[in-house]
DNA sequence: GCGCCGGATTAGACGTGTCTAACATCAGTG
DNA sequence: CACTGATGTTAGACACGTCTAATCCGGCGC
């Protein structure tokens, strides 16, 4: 099958709902993708043609081995760039996710390689998702969200989803990036916001932006450890 | 009129015919794209439609204002890309061309910006052809071909057109670069080789080569003026 | 049980961009 | 003058990807 941008874009989507626990189904597709019910429909057939997703009743959709080589090539070049972009060219945090998406499709793999090589094979993008090896198994955990982090304890963030620019701004602007360390303080009741401490500072985050944030609690005494690059 | 990637591709393809100097007619523009004739004549009508091109009779189409400030987008991405490609990511000279090709039609306004800002807004690109400004007016002036100095002249190299990698990759090696000076010599008759001499070495150039080489005779004693990027 | 509601699919249409086959036009040449 | 060859157009088809409108289906409230 041929793997046109609208496909890479299908697997993508797919792909990420997957990773994430969410459900793979008509809907919700087409709510990622901003695309209407019917357009999935088609593609889904088209995909299931050509053997790069299968039905797996109720759960709804799974990528095939060959749906999801094809995913996390795309993937893959995604976090490249915003590697690259950030690291080389000097994109703000907040802009590279919007900038990869589209460059995403065009980038060849001899350019792939090289910017690969240029970075020194980074393991993760500026948001701290890891990046996909080109070939071999690729480990797409999902540390653990703020949110679930007890009131006194530390904890260090190891992912910030890369979906809201504006979010990302203002978190880069208090300090939140991965490899940070926080102190997390009272939750308000009521879905009320998490009280955090970043660099002595105090804040106030709403539900909104803990969602965003993922890591792991650090047992006391720690130091922070900061991500390095993969050899 | 939607820029899709074909209408740029269409609208850059009559850019280089016109400037070349070429007929702009339905089957040279269908040779440089590698589509059937149809498909050409097709799409020149949906570019009238649009108002990017008019037909002026016998020598072919032409860009219409609104059409060449178009082309002229293209042309800026692709040779800005090209030398991005080059100083920053350390492409070879016979690759940037045809990676630029496909990133051309993704490079956002914003990317473009930042882009020409950190090469220090370049005016050539890395073949010698000239970066067109974000707007206002534009020389798209080709210099004399090789072909045309006199035997024993002295002939500084300015642009080496960079369709063809594998030519590309020859010249490099024999160090015909932009801004290289080379001793004209002797010519063979019938359409025989050109020898010229560059850094004491000889060498003979058929036509497909010299074809690609344009620039201009030095009159005698001046020292090579090496391209410096714009102001 | 009936009706409603949300999710999914089918039906039908459209725009884009391409193709091949057939036809038209025009220049030159025997 | 009629044939040939190059060039260009029209006609008709197809693949892709999208849309809206209509239908279908399964669960739930009354």
């Amino acid at each position: 099958m041929q793997a046109t941008e609208a496909v890479e874009d299908y697997l993508k989507v797919i792909y990420h709902l997957v990773t994430e626990g969410e459900a793979v189904t008509t809907s919700t597709i087409a709510r990622r993708l901003g695309v209407s019910a019917p357009s999935v429909s088609a593609m889904v057939k088209r995909l299931e043609a050509g053997e790069l997703v299968v039905r797996r009743g109720e759960g709804g959709l799974t990528l095939t081995s060959g749906g999801e080589v094809q995913a996390l090539r795309v993937v893959r070049r995604h976090r490249l760039l915003e590697t690259f972009l950030a690291e080389v060219v000097g994109v703000p945090w907040d802009e590279v996710h919007d900038e990869a998406e589209v460059l995403e499709h065009s980038l060849s793999d001899r350019l792939e390689d090289r910017i690969d090589a240029l970075l020194g094979h980074p393991a993760h993008d500026p948001h701290g998702d890891p990046i996909p090896p080109r070939t071999g198994p690729h480990n797409e955990r999902w540390a653990d969200p703020l949110t679930a982090a007890p009131t006194g304890s530390r904890f260090q963030i190891e992912r910030v989803s890369d979906r809201d620019p504006e979010a990302l701004r203002y978190l880069a602007d208090i300090g939140l990036r991965p490899g940070v360390l926080v102190e997390v303080g009272a939750r308000a009741p009521f879905g009320g916001p998490l009280w955090i401490t970043v660099d002595g500072a105090e804040h106030a985050l709403g539900s909104q932006l803990t969602n965003l944030l993922h890591g792991a609690v650090v047992t006391t005494g720690t130091t922070p450890i900061r991500r390095r690059r993969a050899g």
